[in-house]
DNA sequence: AACCAAGTCAACCGCATTCAG
DNA sequence: CCTGAATGCGGTTGACTTGGT
């Protein structure tokens, strides 16, 4: 036995949405919001239409501050980058682009993006790229997958969701409050590494939180290979521009004071973490829902 | 002008997850 | 806790548009 349809599939009108259809659903939920019950909607308003379908009318086209086309430069670089770090999840891509809807970018991704960057890539890299896409599509990758094997078919950009700090000794959270900042860093630590690079490196992290954020939450993290950078130290001051990850840790086994580290494989293993953790509630903070 | 292929994108479908009783 | 309904999501479809011949 078959699931049971959500909706009298024989007594309800498919196909593109008329403009009184889009009106009649427009004022009745400019007046009286969706009530929590896109199945009842349609009944109330006399659309033939399923109650899914209402929802994806107003969610996509009808809702205020929806954006259609045209996408920029820096929208192109946020969706590639996230697509690198957690594929396609568009949702959650949708999230990080104020007015975008996850169908339209998936429509974007797939219809011209994609081929975009492929495009790019094959000019600056003679070709072999094309191969090494077709090669990822065939291995139906994963973001985990994605995060520990890091072929860059596009170029790896920083997306900034929300600040993060990595702390296993909760050090100086309240001096962290520099708004102009978008990595909201101040401490009177040292912070200045003395290595560059941490390869074959793990680590457990008491902490991870976004600024913004009071709770603490535990997670693990196995580091693998990755390479840190270290802010500069510019007249005696330390310089964070380009820096996009705060490493707080400070003593204990692997000793490794004040590293900074890359934002997109911390952000890989953040989203691996969550999914794998089903933790929603956390998603949240991170601009993720 | 007519035809065809490729591209675009709105909308549908079914599955997974969440929620409410 | 269990169950069924509602919702959310991503893959896919197919109508329509555009460009080439």
């Amino acid at each position: 036995m078959g699931r049971a349809p959500c909706c009298d599939k024989a007594n309800v009108k498919k196909g593109p949405w008329s403009p009184e259809e889009d009106a009649k659903l427009k004022s009745y939920i400019d007046h009286h919001g969706t009530g929590g019950n896109w199945i009842a909607l349609p009944h109330k308003i006399g659309l033939k239409r399923c109650g899914k379908s209402c929802r994806l009318r107003w969610l996509n086209y009808l809702r205020p501050n929806i954006k259609h086309g045209g996408f920029s430069e820096e929208e192109d670089n946020v969706i590639c980058s996230l697509f690198l770090n957690i594929g396609s999840r568009w949702s959650i891509i949708a999230a990080q682009l104020p007015g975008r809807t996850d169908n339209d970018i998936k429509n974007y991704w797939n219809t011209k993006l994609k081929k975009k960057l492929i495009a790019k890539q094959q000019k600056e890299q003679g070709g072999s790229v094309f191969k090494q896409e077709m090669k990822r599509e065939s291995e139906n990758f994963t973001a985990s997958e994605a995060a520990v094997n890091p072929i860059l078919y596009w170029p790896e950009v920083p997306v900034p969701i929300a600040p993060l700090f990595l702390d296993d000794h909760q050090q100086a959270k309240t001096n962290r409050t520099n708004p102009g900042h978008p990595f909201d860093i101040s401490t009177t630590q040292n912070r200045f590494a003395t290595s560059n690079s941490m390869n074959s490196a793990s680590g457990t992290y008491s902490e991870l939180l976004p600024n913004t954020f009071d709770g603490f939450k535990n997670y693990t993290i196995e580091l693998g290979e990755i390479v840190y950078n270290t802010p500069r130290e510019v007249d005696g001051l330390e310089d964070f521009s380009g820096v996009e990850m705060v490493n707080y840790g400070s003593s204990g086994s692997g000793t490794r004071s004040g590293e900074s580290t890359n934002w997109g494989d911390i952000k890989s293993l953040v989203y691996s973490s969550m999914v794998s953790n089903n933790d929603a509630e956390d998603s949240k903070y991170f601009g993720l829902q």
